[in-house]
This record gives C-alpha cells, sequence and structure tokens, in this order.
DNA sequence: TTAGTTTATCGTGAATATACGATGATTGAT
DNA sequence: ATCAATCATCGTATATTCACGATAAACTAA
C-alpha cells in the first residue's frame, strides 16, 4: 500500500484470495492449518507447546490467521480454542481450487507460443 | 527470519507451500498468475498496459512470482514472455489441493469438541 | 480477596515488502 | 555506430512482518 498513488480496484474474489494466500504464507501457519484440519481443534497452548517460539509469537500468527477468517476462536475460559473457520474455509479452498483449474491439467499444453 | 535464534526444522512441503502461499499474497499477482493462466503467456508489456502500475514495480512482482517458481521467463528480444511454471505449478496445485482435501468436505462436521 | 492459569496485546528492533523514478542492459532496426 | 524499444535493476522511502520479552486481561480456584 504504502505510497498509493495509484489505488486499484481489485476484483473482490482476487482480494479475498490473495488475503488467504498471505495469511498461509509462513510455515508456522501452514502448520498450525494443518494441525486444525486434522484435529479439528486446539487450544493456544497445545500449539505453544508443538512449536518452538514464543506464546506471543503464536498468539500473533493465530491472529492474522484468524484475521484473515481463516480459523476462528472460541473462548472458553481460561482457554482459547481455536477451529478452522467454517464459513470461509470451504471459501479459500473454492477460490484456490478455481485458481489452479483454470487450465494446468493438460500436460502437452501450447505454452509460450501466444501470436506477436 | 531476523532474530531467528529458534530455527525450526519445517517440513520441505509445508516451507514450499508457504512460499507459494506467499507469492500468491498479492492481489496483482494473483491477477498476473490468472491472466497467465488463461492466455497461457504473455509479455512483461502486456501486463504494464492493462495493469495502472509502475512498470518497475510489475517487474518486481514478477520477479517474485519467479523467485517463488510459479512463473518463468523466456527471453524474445527485445521482450520477454513469462508463462506459468510448468514444473511447479502441478505441484503448487497438489499442495494447495492436499492442503484443502484434508477434511472440509463434512458440512456437520463435529468442530470444537475435543476432549478436556 | 488473592493467587494461579491461560491467552492477548504492547513495545521493540531487524528484516522484508511495496511503491516509485531513474538508470542500466540487451537486442533489433536504421 | 546510433537510436528506439523493452525489460530488469538500483536507490529510496514508507509500511508491514516477524520475533522476542514484558505486561495486561479474563477467568478459575482457594
Amino acid at each position: 500500500m504504502s505510497r498509493t498513488l495509484a489505488k486499484i480496484a481489485y476484483n473482490a474474489d482476487e482480494k479475498k484470495l490473495a488475503a488467504f494466500a498471505k495469511a498461509m504464507g509462513h510455515p508456522v501457519r501452514i502448520q498450525i492449518l494443518k494441525i486444525l484440519n486434522t484435529q479439528a481443534c486446539c487450544y493456544t497452548g497445545d500449539l505453544t507447546d508443538s512449536i518452538p517460539l514464543a506464546q506471543s509469537t503464536i498468539s500473533q500468527h493465530l491472529k492474522m490467521l484468524k484475521d484473515a477468517g481463516l480459523i476462528q476462536g472460541e473462548i472458553m475460559p481460561p482457554k482459547v480454542k481455536y477451529c478452522l473457520n467454517q464459513e470461509n474455509w470451504p471459501v479459500a479452498r473454492r477460490l484456490f481450487s478455481e485458481l489452479f483449474q483454470l487450465s494446468g491439467s493438460q500436460e502437452g499444453q501450447t505454452l509460450c507460443s501466444s501470436d506477436e
């Protein structure tokens, strides 16, 4: 963003997809998503136990995932239980799937052969 | 990275997936990937024409996509023709697909109900 | 009320990302 | 050899990311 003199009007889906991708752009957050995808849920403490990073750092990563809408937190005092965001996770799957399914299945595609 | 006192050994696939996601973490780069996915190929100039950003900025975005291995460039003087990276694009599709396919298909899944 | 547990947030410093204009490099055409 | 065209890279400024420790917030239990 920064010196945004040229403000572009992006497609809403492109913005969403980019935001999801950005949130997924760190190995720890991929790890967290995988864990949540496998076990359905877990507490922050479970993650701080299994990931060798400071508790504050993991909380920060969780916040990014939550802000992006990929996960959701349920307060169960004094813990917080995290799950995949039930509304947005399928949306993310669809957006990524659509991006990759446009082409790419064909092996012998005529790449790099446009006119001019 | 920065003050990496705690160096974590991530799964290779997790690192790859995170790197792909990071590269996709900007609307312009999503746009570029979509274009390349649709038209098979295009020149840098085609992108600078259709995207209201400085030529240097677009070149920078292209470099990120190339460094991440999502696209590849073919020099056709004085132009450069870009395509999706034929080797890695299917890899990226597979990694994202795997991440999203672990669960998530079931609607009435018993979320947030682990023990303790 | 006090103490303990769990998690989020604050403050910080270093690294990276994002945008721009200016300049450099490469090749084809004159 | 020179010029124009195309694209990459450099230099810059600002914003964001990523990590940490310290502290705050919320709730339970005693």
